[in-house]
RNA sequence: ACCCGGGUGGCGGAAUGGGUAGACGCAAGGGACUUAAAAUCCCUCGAUGGCAACAUCGUGCCGGUUCAAGUCCGGCCCCGGGUACCA
């Protein structure tokens, strides 16, 4: 027991004895309360980096801290194995994508497993093999079967460095996420999942999330982007199709004095053929559309189209125009103008000299000027509007959408933002897309008995171009039942596919199914823990594709994660810590240099979960120090104390316990525990930590270390036996200690829980409650203020009433002196706290 | 522009539902031990004035509510993140 900490012995043999036990290997236990605790998982990229690191952490504690609770938790770990880099490492090494992935993911097990996290090994899963995609074409077959998937041309994001097509999401700021080369567009055949049709569930159920963060609730809501509004028709001169447009202010229609077309719109390429200059127009939209994304705010442009449409309403003319601002993707196209009351028409009308004509009157008696900004509000009544006037914004949408809807002009229309989930990936290094195309080029499904389409590992693999559209021996088939020939598709699934429902085949290991009756009992996901990159992406599609397995009858639930934690970035001199900046650190090294207890201590300590967390070298010896500390007083403090446990168990601790030191150390025990039960329910792992430190100090100072000349520094000399009472009392510090600190750092907290002769391992020890008699005083401290100000404190008994309270207060020496001579207007007393002494001058 | 976060010592960060601002740690300074260094231990550590006791100021800025404001209310400033011609 007197030997130093350890931590490169005391980890490996800690790790080996829970894997010789399968500590924790989990099962489904009906009649059980589950706590499914999960990390999103790596891409195999290589090594572990800080992200890694802190994200498992955070998992492994709470993971830890539910099984002390009592439930059975499970905490899986896999691979995020499909994607790009497989691809690039293979062609600056000559290797195959599979053969990079597959070593890379045996190297940061090893990692993983270095850093002692709860994982149960035996579910593990990476996404590139057969036995996991296989249920993906599988299911991609049900949504083919149901039509929600479907094959459509459409003007896609290309990224000319990855040479393939990307997602919107994947977009940022015009440029790839992971390129970061400017984004063209290009008209390409894709695969699309109809995540539209869910919008709206989508969107309700986002209040049913109530332990997810407020920020991704909101960023979720953006992204899906509901709208409520009117779809209409004008009448346009020559033309036998109504030109639609959709407004969500239809409280403006008699302010509309233009109506502007995208360059896009069929309006405008029909006027282009006869007019050169609108001809040249539509040419500078299409052309700009590539560029757009490099600049920053482009200039509102715009030509007449030289025809005019009949305002629904009035019948006026009014002209329609082409404009660079209006997206074809979003609406109709095609958008009425009221520069009056928005301020992107109005931008354009005055560039233009179209007319502005207000239909709001301005809230109140205010004025406003429409030469300096249009009047954007809500709040007014209406004016110029006819029979609509003095109408509120409420009541004056819903006569004119009444209105439109009767005379069969328009009709009510809700509009969302959110679009087609488009899964085709020109890449190799993914789940093939499982359809075939006959002769005449139509898609065939493949037939499930035939899944997995397995996608060769084994390839010559050069440049950027999919080795599958070469490969006749992948691409050659034969169509189900005639055995006509078939050529297969070479596309692959966006790997958000795969990382949308890894989650759910956790919960059933080896099912000769996509899924089975297991799910049900572990999920949703109690706790899910990962980046905010994610905010949209990964858990949006997560969501989605939740839906989709329950309306397979797969699943159960209507969401797969019940809380979220986002945890912050890590950061090192103040940015994030990537390669491109060269300010990693690797948790390789600090494991080695100082052990895996010292690297989860400090992330944990550092700061809270969600917040960024700022790396330093310093502190992380400052950590190691921590546990060096407790690792000796632990030594010093062992011995037989069963005995003096049995005896004030007996007689009850608080009134057995004669040593006023003893009590007192007692006091801060509970009070830590009392402390730590409280921020442990809400992440706070920092203080919790903190709470520990301090007791550590209280300990160390109760059970000091001897000095170098043999001699302790306070209490008994060395080598004397410990007082009995004290060193049970000092005991269940440190047992209570070590209860708190296992989920943090497990592996030095599972040998002490043995060298203190507690019974069995302390994964599985009950957590700690904080007993109310060992906190309760003999007297309390308060703070006494004059005019709120902190003057002094006194010392009363716990029992001591309001009265009393202030007697002795306003006896005090001090406060005497900051009240002699002045009038006492008021005594307050907050009990257990304060006393605040209201003077005034006489 | 809009929507979320957030501004507290030299630094990371604490501070139950208003109730001792700066817990805990890091860094720094001083001291002990040591031939020396490392390690360890002890002390100091928001600012200003004072020998000191102590006093005054202090949580981005201005104002308000209250016996009492980092915390609540109103108005601004700054930083980080997200979304942006969305009709």
């Amino acid at each position: 027991m007197t030997s130093p900490y350890n931590p490169a012995e005391i980890e490996p043999a800690v790790q080996a004895y829970w894997e010789d036990c399968g500590a924790f290997v989990v099962r489904e236990e009906a009649g059980r309360e589950k706590f499914y605790c999960l990390s999103m998982l790596p891409y195999p990229s290589g090594q572990l980096h800080m992200g890694h690191v802190r994200n498992y952490t955070i998992g492994d504690v709470i993971s830890r801290y539910q099984r002390m609770l009592g439930k059975n938790v499970l905490q899986p770990m896999g691979w995020d194995a499909f994607g790009l880099p497989a691809e690039n490492a293979a062609i600056e090494r000559r290797m195959p994508p599979a053969k990079w992935t597959y070593a890379n993911i045996d190297y940061m097990k090893g990692q993983l497993k270095r850093l002692g996290f709860a994982y149960d090994w035996s579910r593990e899963l990476a996404t590139c093999t057969p036995d996991y995609y296989r249920w993906e074409q599988w299911f991609f077959n049900r949504l083919l079967d149901k039509g929600l998937a479907y094959k459509k041309m459409a003007v896609v994001n290309w990224d000319p460095v990855e040479q393939t097509v990307l997602a919107n999401e994947q977009v940022e700021n015009g440029r790839g996420w992971r390129s970061g080369e400017v984004v063209e567009r290009r008209e390409v055949s894709q695969w699309f999942i109809r995540i539209t049709e869910y919008a709206e569930e989508l969107l309700r159920d986002i209040d049913k999330l109530e332990g997810w963060p407020e920020s991704v609730k909101t960023m979720q809501r953006n992204w899906i982007g509901r709208s409520e509004g009117v779809e209409f028709g004008f009448e346009v001169e020559g033309e036998r199709e109504r030109l639609g447009v959709y407004t969500t202010r239809p409280d403006t229609l008699m302010g509309i004095t233009a109506i502007f077309v995208a360059g896009e719109h069929p309006l405008a390429g029909k006027v282009a053929q006869s007019d050169a200059k609108v001809a040249a127009f539509v040419a500078e939209c299409k052309n700009a559309a590539t560029a757009e994304a490099e600049l920053e705010a482009m200039e509102k442009k715009g030509v007449p189209l030289g025809i005019t449409a009949a305002h629904p309403l009035s019948g006026e003319r009014i002209d329609i125009w082409a404009a660079n601002f209006v997206l074809m993707g979003y609406g109709t196209g095609a958008v009425m103008a009221v520069p009056a009351h928005d301020q992107r028409d109005w931008e354009f009308a005055v560039a233009h000299g179209i007319e502005i004509r207000p239909v709001i009157a301005p809230p109140g008696d205010a004025q406003h000027d429409f030469d300096q900004s249009a009047l954007i509000t809500k709040a007014g009544t209406l004016i110029n509007s006819g029979e609509f006037d003095h109408l509120d914004f409420a009541r004056a949408c819903d006569a004119i959408a009444d209105h439109l809807e009767k005379a069969g002009l328009g009709k009510r229309a809700v509009k969302y933002r959110l679009r087609d989930w488009g899964v085709s990936r020109q890449r190799y290094w993914g789940c093939p897309i499982p359809v075939m195309y006959d002769g005449d080029d139509k898609v065939v499904q493949v037939p499930d008995a035939d899944l997995p389409v397995v996608l060769p590992e084994e390839v010559a693999f050069s440049g950027v171009k999919s080795p599958l559209k070469e490969r006749t021996d992948f691409r050659q088939t034969t169509l189900p039942g005639s055995g006509e020939p078939a050529l297969r598709e070479t596309d692959t699934f966006d790997t958000f596919v795969e990382s949308s429902w890894y989650f759910h085949r956790y919960c059933c290991p080896g099912a000769d199914a996509m899924l089975d009756a297991r799910a049900d009992y572990w999920l949703p996901v109690d706790q899910y823990i990962g980046g905010i990159e994610h905010a949209v992406l990964h858990l949006l599609y997560a969501r989605f594709f939740h839906k989709l397995l329950r309306d397979a009858g797969l699943v159960k639930s209507d969401e797969p994660f019940t809380n979220l934690l986002t945890q912050g970035m890590v950061l090192k001199d103040g940015s994030k810590m990537s390669k491109s900046k060269g300010n990693t650190v690797d948790p390789q090294s600090m494991i080695e240099r100082y052990g895996a207890d010292t690297v989860r201590l400090f992330m944990m300590f550092a700061s809270p979960p969600d917040q960024a967390l700022e790396w330093n070298d310093a502190a992380v010896a400052g950590a190691h120090r921590f546990l060096r500390r407790w690792w000796q007083l632990a030594a010093r403090s062992a011995g037989d104390v069963a005995g003096a446990k049995a005896t004030l168990a007996a007689n009850g601790w608080a009134a057995a316990i004669d040593d006023p030191a003893a009590l007192d150390l007692r006091r801060r025990v509970h009070a830590m525990l009392q402390k730590a039960n409280r921020d442990y329910r809400k992440f706070h792992y920092n203080t919790v930590i903190a709470a520990c430190m301090e007791l550590l100090n209280a300990m160390d100072k109760f059970n000091p270390a001897p000095s170098a000349d043999g001699a302790a520094t306070d209490g008994a000399a060395a080598g004397e036996a410990m007082d009995p009472q004290r060193a049970a009392v000092l005991r269940e510090g440190l047992v209570a200690m070590t209860c708190v600190m296992a989920p943090i750092t497990p592996h030095i907290a599972h040998r002490l829980w043995r060298d203190l002769d507690e019974p069995g391992d302390v994964i599985d020890a009950a957590w700690p409650q904080a007993d109310a008699d060992a906190l309760r005083g003999e007297a309390v401290e308060l703070v006494v203020q004059v005019n709120g100000k902190l003057r002094g404190h006194i010392e009363v008994a716990a029992t001591a009433g309001d009265e009393d309270i202030q007697t002795t207060a306003l006896a005090h020496d001090k406060i005497r002196k900051h009240t002699d001579g002045k009038v006492i207007r008021k005594v307050i007393v907050v009990p257990g706290r304060l006393v605040n002494i209201v003077v005034q001058d006489a």
